[in-house]
DNA sequence: TGACGTCAAGATCCG
DNA sequence: CGGATCTTGACGTCA
Protein backbone atom coordinates (compact mmCIF):
# COMPACT_ATOMS: atom_id res chain seq x y z
CA UNK A 1 0.00 0.00 0.00
CA UNK A 2 1.37 3.77 -1.01
CA UNK A 3 2.22 5.61 2.10
CA UNK A 4 -0.35 8.88 2.35
CA UNK A 5 1.75 12.10 1.21
CA UNK A 6 2.04 14.02 4.81
CA UNK A 7 0.64 17.37 4.01
CA UNK A 8 0.02 20.65 6.18
CA UNK A 9 -3.73 21.84 6.79
CA UNK A 10 -3.80 25.80 6.21
CA UNK A 11 -6.10 27.58 7.54
CA UNK A 12 -7.73 31.16 7.85
CA UNK A 13 -8.94 32.96 10.98
CA UNK A 14 -12.77 34.02 11.51
CA UNK A 15 -14.27 35.70 7.95
CA UNK A 16 -14.57 35.23 4.28
CA UNK A 17 -13.64 36.85 1.78
CA UNK A 18 -16.55 36.86 -1.44
CA UNK A 19 -18.64 34.00 0.18
CA UNK A 20 -22.20 34.41 -0.04
CA UNK A 21 -24.30 34.32 3.20
CA UNK A 22 -21.13 34.14 5.62
CA UNK A 23 -21.21 37.95 7.52
CA UNK A 24 -21.62 38.26 11.18
CA UNK A 25 -23.31 40.94 12.66
CA UNK A 26 -22.59 42.56 15.98
CA UNK A 27 -24.12 45.08 18.11
CA UNK A 28 -23.80 47.84 20.17
CA UNK A 29 -24.11 48.23 24.25
CA UNK A 30 -27.17 50.98 23.59
CA UNK A 31 -29.54 49.27 20.84
CA UNK A 32 -28.69 45.78 23.30
CA UNK A 33 -31.95 44.18 23.77
CA UNK A 34 -32.13 40.49 24.35
CA UNK A 35 -34.49 40.24 21.66
CA UNK A 36 -31.92 41.49 19.19
CA UNK A 37 -28.77 39.88 20.96
CA UNK A 38 -30.99 36.15 20.17
CA UNK A 39 -31.56 37.15 16.50
CA UNK A 40 -27.76 38.21 16.11
CA UNK A 41 -26.62 34.98 17.32
CA UNK A 42 -29.05 33.15 15.46
CA UNK A 43 -27.50 34.90 12.35
CA UNK A 44 -24.12 34.16 13.26
CA UNK A 45 -24.96 30.16 13.61
CA UNK A 46 -26.54 30.48 9.90
CA UNK A 47 -23.21 32.59 9.13
CA UNK A 48 -20.38 29.75 10.72
CA UNK A 49 -22.84 27.19 9.19
CA UNK A 50 -22.38 28.80 5.66
CA UNK A 51 -18.48 28.83 5.92
CA UNK A 52 -17.73 25.35 7.69
CA UNK A 53 -20.22 24.43 4.38
CA UNK A 54 -17.09 26.09 1.97
CA UNK A 55 -14.43 24.89 3.87
CA UNK A 56 -15.76 21.55 3.58
CA UNK A 57 -16.72 21.73 0.10
CA UNK A 58 -13.16 23.29 -1.09
CA UNK A 59 -10.51 21.13 1.22
CA UNK A 60 -10.16 23.74 3.67
CA UNK A 61 -9.66 21.73 7.18
CA UNK A 62 -8.28 24.33 9.68
CA UNK A 63 -10.27 27.06 10.82
CA UNK A 64 -10.43 29.49 13.13
CA UNK A 65 -14.13 30.90 15.14
CA UNK A 66 -14.85 33.84 15.43
CA UNK A 67 -14.88 35.44 19.05
CA UNK A 68 -17.61 37.79 18.19
CA UNK A 69 -19.90 35.13 17.44
CA UNK A 70 -21.99 35.77 20.79
CA UNK A 71 -22.36 39.21 20.67
CA UNK A 72 -21.46 41.24 24.26
CA UNK A 73 -20.77 37.59 24.98
CA UNK A 74 -19.35 38.21 28.52
CA UNK A 75 -21.40 41.41 29.59
CA UNK A 76 -23.92 41.63 32.32
CA UNK A 77 -26.29 43.45 29.35
CA UNK A 78 -26.28 40.00 27.76
CA UNK A 79 -28.98 38.05 29.46
CA UNK A 80 -30.12 35.58 26.74
CA UNK A 81 -29.34 32.07 28.12
CA UNK A 82 -27.73 31.49 24.38
CA UNK A 83 -26.00 28.30 25.28
CA UNK A 84 -29.07 26.07 25.89
CA UNK A 85 -31.35 28.20 23.49
CA UNK A 86 -28.98 27.55 20.78
CA UNK A 87 -27.71 23.91 22.21
CA UNK A 88 -29.02 21.92 19.12
CA UNK A 89 -27.59 24.56 16.67
CA UNK A 90 -24.24 24.10 18.22
CA UNK A 91 -24.34 20.32 18.11
CA UNK A 92 -25.56 20.38 14.14
CA UNK A 93 -22.51 22.51 13.17
CA UNK A 94 -19.82 20.17 15.24
CA UNK A 95 -21.36 17.26 13.38
CA UNK A 96 -20.93 19.07 10.64
CA UNK A 97 -16.42 19.68 11.66
CA UNK A 98 -16.64 16.70 12.52
CA UNK A 99 -17.81 15.38 9.01
CA UNK A 100 -15.53 17.38 7.10
CA UNK A 101 -12.45 16.53 8.92
CA UNK A 102 -11.81 20.30 10.16
CA UNK A 103 -9.80 21.40 12.88
CA UNK A 104 -11.41 24.55 14.75
CA UNK A 105 -9.82 27.29 16.86
CA UNK A 106 -10.46 30.60 18.73
CA UNK A 107 -8.38 33.53 19.60
CA UNK A 108 -8.74 35.85 22.41
CA UNK A 109 -7.97 38.87 21.40
CA UNK A 110 -4.91 41.01 23.12
CA UNK A 111 -7.71 42.50 25.70
CA UNK A 112 -8.11 38.86 27.52
CA UNK A 113 -5.33 39.72 30.04
CA UNK A 114 -4.71 36.29 32.60
CA UNK A 115 -1.67 37.78 34.10
CA UNK A 116 -2.64 40.92 35.10
CA UNK A 117 -1.85 42.41 37.88
CA UNK A 118 -5.68 44.02 38.71
CA UNK A 119 -7.71 40.90 40.02
CA UNK A 120 -10.75 42.37 38.20
CA UNK A 121 -9.27 41.75 34.48
CA UNK A 122 -8.31 38.67 35.62
CA UNK A 123 -12.00 37.70 36.51
CA UNK A 124 -12.84 39.14 33.55
CA UNK A 125 -10.13 37.30 31.29
CA UNK A 126 -10.77 34.34 33.02
CA UNK A 127 -14.92 35.00 32.15
CA UNK A 128 -13.81 35.33 28.30
CA UNK A 129 -11.71 32.23 27.96
CA UNK A 130 -15.16 29.87 29.59
CA UNK A 131 -16.58 31.68 26.82
CA UNK A 132 -14.39 30.65 24.59
CA UNK A 133 -14.64 26.58 25.84
CA UNK A 134 -17.97 26.77 25.71
CA UNK A 135 -18.53 27.42 22.32
CA UNK A 136 -16.11 24.70 21.55
CA UNK A 137 -17.57 22.48 23.86
CA UNK A 138 -21.04 23.11 22.60
CA UNK A 139 -19.56 22.09 19.22
CA UNK A 140 -18.52 18.56 20.53
CA UNK A 141 -14.98 19.57 19.59
CA UNK A 142 -12.11 17.72 21.57
CA UNK A 143 -8.71 18.38 23.07
CA UNK A 144 -7.50 19.40 19.40
CA UNK A 145 -9.47 22.41 19.71
CA UNK A 146 -7.54 25.17 20.94
CA UNK A 147 -8.00 28.42 22.52
CA UNK A 148 -4.97 30.65 21.24
CA UNK A 149 -3.92 33.21 24.38
CA UNK A 150 -1.25 35.76 24.69
CA UNK A 151 0.91 35.50 27.90
CA UNK A 152 0.07 39.27 28.86
CA UNK A 153 1.67 42.29 29.94
CA UNK A 154 5.06 42.77 31.12
CA UNK A 155 3.75 45.68 34.08
CA UNK A 156 7.74 46.62 34.57
CA UNK A 157 8.95 42.95 35.69
CA UNK A 158 8.58 40.30 33.05
CA UNK A 159 9.67 37.68 35.70
CA UNK A 160 7.04 38.45 38.38
CA UNK A 161 4.48 39.32 34.80
CA UNK A 162 5.71 35.57 33.92
CA UNK A 163 5.04 34.16 38.06
CA UNK A 164 1.63 35.65 37.98
CA UNK A 165 0.57 34.12 34.38
CA UNK A 166 1.59 30.58 35.91
CA UNK A 167 -0.22 31.27 39.27
CA UNK A 168 -3.25 32.57 37.24
CA UNK A 169 -3.27 29.71 34.70
CA UNK A 170 -3.30 26.78 37.53
CA UNK A 171 -6.60 28.80 38.68
CA UNK A 172 -8.20 27.89 35.16
CA UNK A 173 -11.17 25.06 35.01
CA UNK A 174 -10.22 21.99 33.14
CA UNK A 175 -12.95 23.02 30.86
CA UNK A 176 -10.59 25.64 29.48
CA UNK A 177 -6.86 24.02 30.23
CA UNK A 178 -8.12 21.27 27.98
CA UNK A 179 -8.26 23.68 24.78
CA UNK A 180 -5.61 26.65 26.14
CA UNK A 181 -2.12 26.95 24.03
CA UNK A 182 -0.19 29.92 24.12
CA UNK A 183 1.25 32.32 21.60
CA UNK A 184 4.62 34.68 21.18
CA UNK A 185 3.53 38.41 20.74
CA UNK A 186 4.61 41.60 18.62
CA UNK A 187 5.65 43.46 21.88
CA UNK A 188 5.88 41.59 24.89
CA UNK A 189 6.55 38.08 24.68
CA UNK A 190 9.35 36.54 22.61
CA UNK A 191 8.87 32.90 21.62
CA UNK A 192 12.31 31.89 24.25
CA UNK A 193 9.65 33.06 26.73
CA UNK A 194 6.55 31.96 25.68
CA UNK A 195 8.30 28.20 25.86
CA UNK A 196 9.78 28.72 28.87
CA UNK A 197 5.94 28.99 30.12
CA UNK A 198 4.64 26.64 27.94
CA UNK A 199 7.96 23.73 28.83
CA UNK A 200 7.36 24.74 32.77
CA UNK A 201 3.36 24.50 32.52
CA UNK A 202 2.99 21.54 30.29
CA UNK A 203 0.92 23.49 28.01
CA UNK A 204 1.45 23.51 24.19
CA UNK A 205 2.91 26.52 22.14
CA UNK A 206 2.17 28.19 19.07
CA UNK A 207 4.89 29.89 17.19
CA UNK A 208 3.99 32.94 14.84
CA UNK A 209 6.32 33.96 12.54
CA UNK A 210 5.98 37.04 12.49
CA UNK A 211 5.37 38.61 15.94
CA UNK A 212 8.68 36.49 15.95
CA UNK A 213 10.24 38.64 13.17
CA UNK A 214 8.78 42.06 14.80
CA UNK A 215 10.19 40.95 18.58
CA UNK A 216 12.51 38.27 18.66
CA UNK A 217 14.55 36.87 22.08
CA UNK A 218 17.52 39.45 22.07
CA UNK A 219 21.02 38.18 20.87
CA UNK A 220 19.97 34.81 19.04
CA UNK A 221 21.24 32.93 16.33
CA UNK A 222 19.22 30.24 15.76
CA UNK A 223 16.86 29.51 12.90
CA UNK A 224 13.15 29.96 12.97
CA UNK A 225 13.39 26.07 12.37
CA UNK A 226 14.98 25.50 16.00
CA UNK A 227 11.94 27.69 17.14
CA UNK A 228 9.07 25.42 15.52
CA UNK A 229 10.73 22.64 16.65
CA UNK A 230 11.16 23.40 20.28
CA UNK A 231 7.52 24.47 20.32
CA UNK A 232 6.14 20.68 18.74
CA UNK A 233 7.91 19.46 21.82
CA UNK A 234 5.01 20.95 23.37
CA UNK A 235 2.29 19.61 22.02
CA UNK A 236 1.22 16.29 23.24
CA UNK A 237 -0.16 13.79 21.08
CA UNK A 238 -3.99 14.60 22.39
CA UNK A 239 -3.38 17.61 21.50
CA UNK A 240 -3.50 16.76 17.68
CA UNK A 241 -0.81 18.20 15.30
CA UNK A 242 1.58 20.84 16.30
CA UNK A 243 -0.16 24.35 15.36
CA UNK A 244 1.56 27.80 14.08
CA UNK A 245 0.10 30.98 13.00
CA UNK A 246 2.16 32.58 9.96
CA UNK A 247 2.29 35.73 7.66
CA UNK A 248 3.86 38.36 5.88
CA UNK A 249 4.29 42.15 6.70
CA UNK A 250 2.70 44.41 4.52
CA UNK A 251 5.37 46.37 3.19
CA UNK A 252 3.38 49.62 2.96
CA UNK A 253 1.83 49.68 6.39
CA UNK A 254 3.97 49.80 9.94
CA UNK A 255 5.82 46.99 11.31
CA UNK A 256 3.96 43.66 12.25
CA UNK A 257 0.97 44.46 10.17
CA UNK A 258 -0.42 41.60 7.93
CA UNK A 259 -0.22 41.87 4.19
CA UNK A 260 -3.17 41.66 1.89
CA UNK A 261 -2.59 38.40 0.18
CA UNK A 262 0.31 35.72 0.78
CA UNK A 263 2.89 35.42 -1.80
CA UNK A 264 2.97 31.88 -2.16
CA UNK A 265 6.65 31.97 -3.03
CA UNK A 266 7.59 33.14 0.19
CA UNK A 267 5.56 30.70 2.06
CA UNK A 268 6.94 27.67 -0.06
CA UNK A 269 10.31 28.93 1.07
CA UNK A 270 9.66 29.40 3.99
CA UNK A 271 7.84 25.61 4.72
CA UNK A 272 10.96 24.41 2.82
CA UNK A 273 13.59 26.12 5.41
CA UNK A 274 11.81 24.36 8.42
CA UNK A 275 12.04 20.71 6.56
CA UNK A 276 8.93 19.61 7.60
CA UNK A 277 5.30 19.79 6.25
CA UNK A 278 3.73 17.76 9.42
CA UNK A 279 2.60 21.02 11.17
CA UNK A 280 -0.83 22.99 10.50
CA UNK A 281 -0.50 26.55 9.43
CA UNK A 282 -3.07 29.39 10.38
CA UNK A 283 -3.06 31.86 7.85
CA UNK A 284 -3.12 36.14 8.98
CA UNK A 285 -4.07 37.88 6.36
CA UNK A 286 -6.57 40.06 4.89
CA UNK A 287 -7.82 38.32 1.84
CA UNK A 288 -8.36 35.40 4.55
CA UNK A 289 -10.23 31.90 2.71
CA UNK A 290 -8.17 33.60 -0.93
CA UNK A 291 -5.04 33.09 0.45
CA UNK A 292 -5.91 29.56 2.73
CA UNK A 293 -7.14 27.94 -1.10
CA UNK A 294 -3.97 29.46 -2.65
CA UNK A 295 -1.45 27.86 -0.27
CA UNK A 296 -3.91 24.75 0.41
CA UNK A 297 -3.63 24.02 -3.35
CA UNK A 298 0.38 24.66 -3.10
CA UNK A 299 0.59 21.59 -0.80
CA UNK A 300 -2.17 19.32 -1.45
CA UNK A 301 -1.73 15.86 -1.88
CA UNK A 302 -4.09 15.37 -5.20
CA UNK A 303 -2.46 18.06 -7.61
CA UNK A 304 -4.97 17.96 -10.00
CA UNK A 305 -5.55 20.61 -12.83
CA UNK A 306 -9.33 20.55 -11.80
CA UNK A 307 -8.10 22.31 -8.33
CA UNK A 308 -6.70 25.27 -10.80
CA UNK A 309 -9.05 25.62 -13.24
CA UNK A 310 -11.37 25.71 -10.06
CA UNK A 311 -9.60 28.78 -9.07
CA UNK A 312 -9.08 30.05 -12.07
CA UNK A 313 -12.89 30.14 -12.37
CA UNK A 314 -12.54 32.63 -9.20
CA UNK A 315 -10.13 35.09 -10.41
CA UNK A 316 -10.50 35.06 -14.16
CA UNK A 317 -12.75 38.14 -14.57
CA UNK A 318 -10.19 40.20 -12.07
CA UNK A 319 -7.18 39.12 -13.74
CA UNK A 320 -8.73 39.86 -17.35
CA UNK A 321 -9.78 43.82 -15.73
CA UNK A 322 -5.95 43.75 -14.63
CA UNK A 323 -3.96 42.37 -17.34
CA UNK A 324 -5.23 40.46 -20.63
CA UNK A 325 -1.70 39.45 -21.30
CA UNK A 326 -1.48 37.10 -18.05
CA UNK A 327 -4.99 36.27 -19.11
CA UNK A 328 -3.73 34.96 -22.14
CA UNK A 329 -0.79 33.67 -20.32
CA UNK A 330 -2.74 31.65 -17.94
CA UNK A 331 -5.17 30.15 -20.60
CA UNK A 332 -2.24 28.52 -22.43
CA UNK A 333 -0.84 27.56 -18.80
CA UNK A 334 -4.22 25.33 -18.23
CA UNK A 335 -3.86 23.82 -21.26
CA UNK A 336 -2.16 20.83 -20.69
CA UNK A 337 -4.62 19.11 -18.04
CA UNK A 338 -1.60 16.60 -16.70
CA UNK A 339 0.19 19.37 -15.23
CA UNK A 340 -0.07 21.12 -12.01
CA UNK A 341 2.13 24.62 -12.22
CA UNK A 342 0.30 25.66 -9.07
CA UNK A 343 3.46 28.10 -8.38
CA UNK A 344 3.12 29.48 -11.86
CA UNK A 345 -0.28 30.25 -11.85
CA UNK A 346 -0.53 32.41 -8.88
CA UNK A 347 2.50 34.04 -10.01
CA UNK A 348 0.90 35.19 -12.66
CA UNK A 349 -2.83 35.64 -11.38
CA UNK A 350 -0.79 37.86 -8.36
CA UNK A 351 1.19 39.88 -11.07
CA UNK A 352 -2.21 41.05 -12.65
CA UNK A 353 -4.32 41.27 -9.40
CA UNK A 354 -1.19 44.03 -8.70
CA UNK A 355 -1.04 45.85 -11.89
CA UNK A 356 -2.45 49.03 -11.86
CA UNK A 357 -5.95 49.56 -13.05
CA UNK A 358 -6.11 50.33 -16.60
CA UNK A 359 -9.28 52.27 -18.04
CA UNK A 360 -9.28 50.24 -21.36
CA UNK A 361 -8.73 46.80 -19.44
CA UNK A 362 -11.87 47.68 -17.13
CA UNK A 363 -14.15 48.19 -20.07
CA UNK A 364 -12.86 44.98 -21.01
CA UNK A 365 -13.42 42.98 -18.92
CA UNK A 366 -17.18 44.65 -18.14
CA UNK A 367 -18.02 44.10 -21.37
CA UNK A 368 -17.04 40.47 -21.72
CA UNK A 369 -18.73 39.77 -18.41
CA UNK A 370 -22.29 41.95 -19.84
CA UNK A 371 -21.90 38.97 -22.67
CA UNK A 372 -23.32 36.74 -20.55
CA UNK A 373 -27.13 38.51 -19.95
CA UNK A 374 -26.67 39.77 -23.70
CA UNK A 375 -29.85 37.69 -24.90
CA UNK A 376 -31.87 37.04 -21.77
CA UNK A 377 -31.47 40.75 -20.01
CA UNK A 378 -34.51 42.93 -20.22
CA UNK A 379 -34.74 46.09 -21.53
CA UNK A 380 -34.34 48.16 -18.51
CA UNK A 381 -31.20 45.67 -17.74
CA UNK A 382 -29.52 46.91 -20.90
CA UNK A 383 -30.15 50.38 -20.36
CA UNK A 384 -29.15 50.83 -16.94
CA UNK A 385 -26.11 48.66 -17.87
CA UNK A 386 -25.52 51.05 -20.80
CA UNK A 387 -26.10 53.90 -19.31
CA UNK A 388 -23.31 53.66 -16.36
CA UNK A 389 -20.99 51.81 -18.59
CA UNK A 390 -21.14 55.32 -20.67
CA UNK A 391 -20.75 57.33 -17.14
CA UNK A 392 -18.01 55.38 -16.27
CA UNK A 393 -16.42 55.41 -19.64
CA UNK A 394 -16.46 59.59 -19.29
CA UNK A 395 -16.01 59.84 -15.86
CA UNK A 396 -13.92 56.92 -14.33
CA UNK A 397 -16.51 56.58 -12.04
CA UNK A 398 -19.19 54.12 -11.41
CA UNK A 399 -17.35 51.31 -11.90
CA UNK A 400 -18.91 49.90 -8.38
CA UNK A 401 -22.43 50.97 -9.32
CA UNK A 402 -21.99 48.49 -12.84
CA UNK A 403 -20.23 45.55 -10.85
CA UNK A 404 -23.22 45.82 -8.44
CA UNK A 405 -25.80 45.87 -11.45
CA UNK A 406 -23.98 42.87 -13.58
CA UNK A 407 -23.89 41.50 -9.73
CA UNK A 408 -27.45 41.58 -9.30
CA UNK A 409 -28.39 40.46 -13.15
CA UNK A 410 -26.27 37.38 -12.28
CA UNK A 411 -28.55 36.61 -9.50
CA UNK A 412 -31.52 37.00 -10.97
CA UNK A 413 -30.30 35.28 -13.91
CA UNK A 414 -28.23 32.37 -12.36
CA UNK A 415 -25.18 32.65 -13.84
CA UNK A 416 -23.61 30.76 -10.80
CA UNK A 417 -20.27 30.69 -13.03
CA UNK A 418 -20.29 34.76 -12.47
CA UNK A 419 -21.57 34.33 -8.99
CA UNK A 420 -18.54 32.56 -7.51
CA UNK A 421 -16.17 35.17 -9.33
CA UNK A 422 -13.66 37.11 -7.25
CA UNK A 423 -14.22 40.11 -9.58
CA UNK A 424 -17.50 40.60 -7.21
CA UNK A 425 -15.77 40.99 -3.92
CA UNK A 426 -15.95 44.13 -3.41
CA UNK A 427 -19.46 44.79 -3.63
CA UNK A 428 -20.56 41.38 -2.26
C1' DT B 1 -4.94 60.73 26.26
C1' DG B 2 -4.15 58.21 22.08
C1' DA B 3 -2.27 54.22 19.71
C1' DC B 4 -2.71 49.54 19.09
C1' DG B 5 -6.28 45.72 16.15
C1' DT B 6 -10.63 44.38 14.36
C1' DC B 7 -14.79 44.64 11.78
C1' DA B 8 -19.56 45.77 11.60
C1' DA B 9 -22.82 49.36 12.85
C1' DG B 10 -24.11 53.88 12.60
C1' DA B 11 -23.93 58.55 11.00
C1' DT B 12 -23.56 61.79 7.42
C1' DC B 13 -23.29 63.57 2.99
C1' DC B 14 -23.86 63.38 -2.09
C1' DG B 15 -26.49 62.91 -6.40
C1' DC C 1 -32.48 55.07 -2.59
C1' DG C 2 -27.58 53.66 -3.66
C1' DG C 3 -23.20 54.65 -2.64
C1' DA C 4 -19.01 56.80 -0.54
C1' DT C 5 -16.69 58.06 3.51
C1' DC C 6 -15.96 58.83 8.09
C1' DT C 7 -16.69 57.66 13.14
C1' DT C 8 -17.77 54.63 16.95
C1' DG C 9 -17.64 50.66 19.86
C1' DA C 10 -15.44 47.09 23.21
C1' DC C 11 -11.54 45.42 25.32
C1' DG C 12 -6.32 46.44 28.43
C1' DT C 13 -1.61 48.06 28.25
C1' DC C 14 1.81 51.28 27.61
C1' DA C 15 4.17 55.49 26.17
Amino acid sequence: MREEKIVPRIGYACLTVGVEGTQFKTLTLKNATPEKITAIISHNLDALEAIIDYNGKNGIRLFRITSDLIPLSTLPQNTVPWATLFQERFAAIGTKIKKTNQRVSMHPGQYTVLNSPDENVVGKAIEDLEYHATILELLGCDQTSKIILHVGGAYGDKIQAMERFKTNYLRLSDKIKKHLVIENDDRVYTIEEVLTLGEALNIPVVYDNLHDAVNPSPNREEPISYWVDRAEATWKKADGRQKTHYSQQDPTKHLGAHSATIDLDVFMQYVKNLGRTDLDFMLEVKDKNISALKCHNAFRADQKMIHLENEWARYKYLVLAKSPKNYQLIRTLLNDKRSYPVELFYRLVDEALNTPSDFGHEVNALEHIWGYFKTCATETERRRFEKLLEEFKNTGTSLPSLKNHLYKLATVHHENYLLQAYYFNEIR
